[in-house]
RNA sequence: GAUCUCGUAGCUCAGCCGGUAGAGCACUUGACUUUUAAUCAAGGAGUCAUGGGUUCGAAUCCCAUCGAGAUCACCA
């Protein structure tokens, strides 16, 4: 243990030597708030020139000791609660009386540490200097810490000085970054907005949110390597879901005419600022809808969505450098010209050889495996994604690289399809579904010829979702979010662990 | 998985053409009854990520390992 440590135990051990419970059990009872002292605080001058303080003649309030100062046989300390930080101002004449004689000497001057919890009664009034601050009358410990916080200052100019920085100590300790880097705060409570807008738009449209297993023995609904696991009473491998989409259908073919989840998925790849193994999606499906409604309703909801996050109601989010316009309509283009814009490109027309022979002359990497639909794709990664900076749906994609999604009613070889991209990043996925049961077993075939040839990711066979088509699904429009990517957005991050509480790390030591 | 950069006190960092460690804040002791990056005086605190090597001698040079960040690959 460090010198510190060691101080703030014995710090411990002497306040239950004085009678002082470090860590009592009752309730203390909270009656305002820093911020709104601060902010809602007046006193009037009189006549005679003295003050005369107007409101919080009487409040309580609890939270941390960030900083303490000393002044003689008086003391300043500003204590952090969850809303904001106030200056309390403690007198040694006012802790003089009978048992509480101690107290101010020994308890608070000497076994006092930042970051405890404490809890203060007194009067709100002004100081000389002008600051808003509270006159404790009376003084109670609510919780020792014994570890020190990390001390993060700030002149009058706002300037931070030894700000707790590590991103290693950030990630690790998101309780200490969050208590002393309080505007990070926000990122996770504008996070939460984001989500309770979408969820109150679904709800307004009339969908019902449900869960769907995140066990499934069958990983379905997307390309990618899963996470397994194994359940002992059944002696089987399961897996941790790559995607919700099969569950959320079955409701549909079920009689529910529009579903959500918000859902955790899990992805068994690498991790990098943008791609964490778990994160968080919001699937909806709603039947007797197609991809064009899907649009529609993906630039209302998050304009809306905008309009709750940006602090002036505005519907923009500031990305960097980049202002992106959330209000609609977005541009919407076909993979096809978006391809033919950026590179010039036929790749209706072109061959594979083609195809390939670009992908060379460009130094994009390939596998021999590819066919036409993946090598579409991989031009497209390469050359246009980076360029979707204001929000643009990407429309009507390859069937071989959809094997979920309806053929487009009126281009062969195409599917109903579309791919919002938005400050270059793919952020939502949306089909027209396919609820043709002898197309779906036919494309599950594909995929199964696919991971024949070694995609790793191609789509397993699922015969009870085939089954429940057979049933029969009513047409259905579909749309994934990654809630995560749209957060970064919303909240101008460049890296997904700053919008997750608890991003995964390795071990430590 | 590959490459590059980084890891020194609780925090932020300096020291790195080799001679067993420094600063500011935090901490301890003292002074100060309206201070606010409080101030003033004195003091304590480190297995320099871990393991090995080179050397008379390593925080410093070399190798390996662990952890982090960035770029790339895969992916959302």
């Amino acid at each position: 243990m460090t010198e510190q440590e060691l101080l703030r135990r014995e710090s411990l051990a002497k306040l239950r030597e004085l009678g002082i419970d470090p860590y009592p059990a009752e309730m203390f009872d909270v009656t305002a708030f820093s911020s709104d002292i601060t902010a809602n605080y007046q006193e009037e001058i009189l006549e005679d020139g003295t003050k005369n303080r107007l409101n919080y003649h009487a409040v309580s309030l609890a939270g941390r000791i960030m900083a303490s100062r000393e002044a003689g046989k008086a003391m300043f300390m500003n204590l952090q609660d969850a809303h904001g930080r106030i200056q309390l101002y403690l007198r040694r004449d006012d802790f003089l009386q009978g048992e509480e004689a101690p107290l101010f000497d020994l308890a608070i001057k000497k076994l006092l540490d930042l970051g405890d919890y404490v809890g203060v009664k007194g009067f709100a009034f002004r100081t000389k200097t002008g600051e808003v601050s509270i006159h404790v009358q009376e003084f109670k410990f609510l919780a020792k810490s014994l570890r020190p916080l990390p001390v993060v200052k700030k002149d009058a100019d706002g300037n931070i000085y030894d700000a707790f920085t590590d991103p290693e100590l950030r990630y690790r300790m998101r309780y200490v970054d969050l208590t002393v880097n309080t505007e990070f705060r926000q990122i996770f409570i504008k996070r939460t907005k984001l989500i309770k807008t979408m969820r109150n738009y679904l709800d307004d449209l009339g969908l019902l949110e449900v869960e769907t297993p995140i066990l499934q023995p069958i990983h379905g609904g997307a390309a990618a390597r899963p996470f397994t696991t194994h359940h002992n009473t059944l002696d089987m491998k399961l897996y941790l879901r790559i995607a919700n989409e099969l569950y959320l259908k079955r409701l549909i073919v079920a009689g529910f005419d529009g579903v959500y989840e918000f859902a955790k998925m899990f992805r068994n790849e690498g991790m990098d600022r943008t791609h964490n193994p778990e994160f968080t999606a919001l699937e909806f499906y709603v039947a007797y809808k197609d991809y064009n409604w899907m649009m529609d309703i993906t630039e209302k909801m998050l304009e809306k969505v905008a309009r709750a996050i940006h602090e002036a109601g505005g519907s923009t989010a500031q990305v960097g450098e980049n202002t992106i316009e959330f209000a609609g309509p977005y541009r919407r283009l076909t993979m096809f010209d978006a391809i033919h814009e950026y590179t010039g490109l036929n790749v209706e027309s072109a061959d594979e050889s083609e195809l390939r022979s670009y992908c060379k002359k460009e130094h994009i990497e390939l596998d021999a495996t590819m066919g036409k639909a993946k090598l579409i794709d991989e031009i497209f990664g390469a050359k246009v994604e980076g360029h979707l900076i204001q929000p643009t749906f990407l429309i009507d994609y390859p069937m071989e690289m959809s094997p979920l999604t309806k053929k487009h009613r009126s281009k062969p070889g195409l599917v109903e399809r579309f791919e919002l991209f938005v400050n270059g990043k793919e952020v939502a996925n949306a089909y027209s579904e396919l609820n043709d049961p002898i197309d779906q077993r036919e494309r599950f075939e594909e995929q199964l010829r696919l991971a024949a040839r070694g995609d790793e990711e191609a789509m397993a066979m699922d015969e009870d979702f085939l089954r429940a088509l057979e049933y029969g699904m009513p047409p259905t429009a579909g749309i994934g979010f990654g809630i995560d990517r749209l957060a970064m957005m919303f909240t101008g991050q460049v890296s997904i662990q700053e919008v997750l509480f608890f991003p995964q790390m390795r071990p430590e030591v």
